[in-house]
DNA sequence: ATAAATACTAGAATAATGTTCTAATAAGTC
DNA sequence: GACTTATTAGAACATTATTCTAGTATTTAT
């Protein structure tokens, strides 16, 4: 295997088992010591890859963040109603934290404080997927069959209820999963942004 | 003053100053040191009242949630209508957040762990405010006027968005405070929880 | 009132653990 | 094949949370 291979498949043994401890018990209380441990890895080739163990948690984050967005626009682009896009978008994260609790557990954490450095990185990404998004919501405004509203409410509004319900699944004090209640998170996601008229 | 005066003195100091670092930098980043220094405290005193740096989270988040819990009844129960609780209880939300943000950021961080004796400190309280909130939600969906749903469901619903939107406007992204949007997250709120029958 | 027990304060010493540093090795480049 | 760069290695270091021992004040019991 080249050099180049090699060095690829460490990095991601690293974030791999980094995740595992991350959304076990947290940034803060995984050792660094047990992450080399497990994935084999020395101190000098940890810290040249990561700079630091939050160097680590910020590359997992970006990661977790570009795939959820990438993916969730290929859930709502192509719905053609404002009801169905909506209902998509609530639908498509709650399958999407059914499917991948350990990664969706560390994103809703909040533990990671990225740099300056990661915010600009994923800024890069974030934009264009902020434009894609902005660019579906115009017209089902415009026509009137969403809500005219502060573009920051959206956010909160239509995820609001299932990253909620999402945190308390992950946390294991809710037997069904986001993906058994979907249906009916996504109703009340639409009926709180349809527009009465 | 008498000891006990003073001593309490001391600690309700360590909780300030700590809920002030706390806030601002995260639990992992404020130091022990930076807390004792200003809030004129020895490493003894510290570690007999508060066992560790996390025993000081865990009080300020044990005060914080019985302060919020008992508030919110006083704002819920004198509400005789489905619509008009509801609204109370998110407008309510909004205006707590909105008056204490270090402490509200500091609840909605999920940073705190309680350890086991916490939690059951925490459930001492929580079970009576859970029952409250109970005898006030049966009997408007016994009449039809809430929907029927998965207890686990009616906190995300009912909070799950003005919860997002206050962690946005905590970390600086919104313009208007939660008290300031109240109205449209109420209204939102109701209308994803009442019966359209 | 005095003694014993308890609660509290103090800060030096310790331990745990994240990070740096120097050196060595391999890969890629000219 | 020499030279530059990227990567690996782990011992040494630095930071910082926590423990420990001792001392002081306060309350309780007799």
């Amino acid at each position: 295997m080249s050099r180049k291979n090699q060095t690829n498949e460490l990095k991601s043994r690293v974030m791999e088992v980094a995740l595992g401890h991350f959304s076990e018990v947290g940034i803060e209380r995984t050792n660094v010591s047990n992450i080399l441990a497990d994935a084999g890895c020395s101190v000098g080739s940890l810290y040249h890859h990561f700079g630091n163990k939050e160097g680590i948690a910020e590359a997992l984050f970006i990661d977790g963040v570009n795939q959820f967005n990438s993916r969730l626009l290929e859930a709502l682009l192509p719905r053609r109603t404002a009801s169905t896009g909506i209902k998509a978008i609530v639908t498509f994260c709650c399958e999407w934290v059914t499917d991948q609790p350990e990664l969706a557990g560390f994103l809703l954490s909040r533990e990671v404080t990225l740099s300056d450095n990661a915010k600009l990185e994923l800024r890069k990404t974030d934009r264009e997927f902020g434009q894609s998004i902005y660019n579906w919501f115009v017209p089902h405004v415009k026509s009137g069959a969403l809500l005219e509203l502060p573009t920051s409410m959206y956010v909160p509004l239509i995820c609001g209820s299932t990253l909620e319900y999402s945190r308390l699944w992950l946390s294991g004090r809710n037997n069904r999963s986001p993906g058994d209640v979907a249906s009916i998170l996504a109703e009340a996601a639409w009926q709180s942004v349809k527009s009465s008229l």
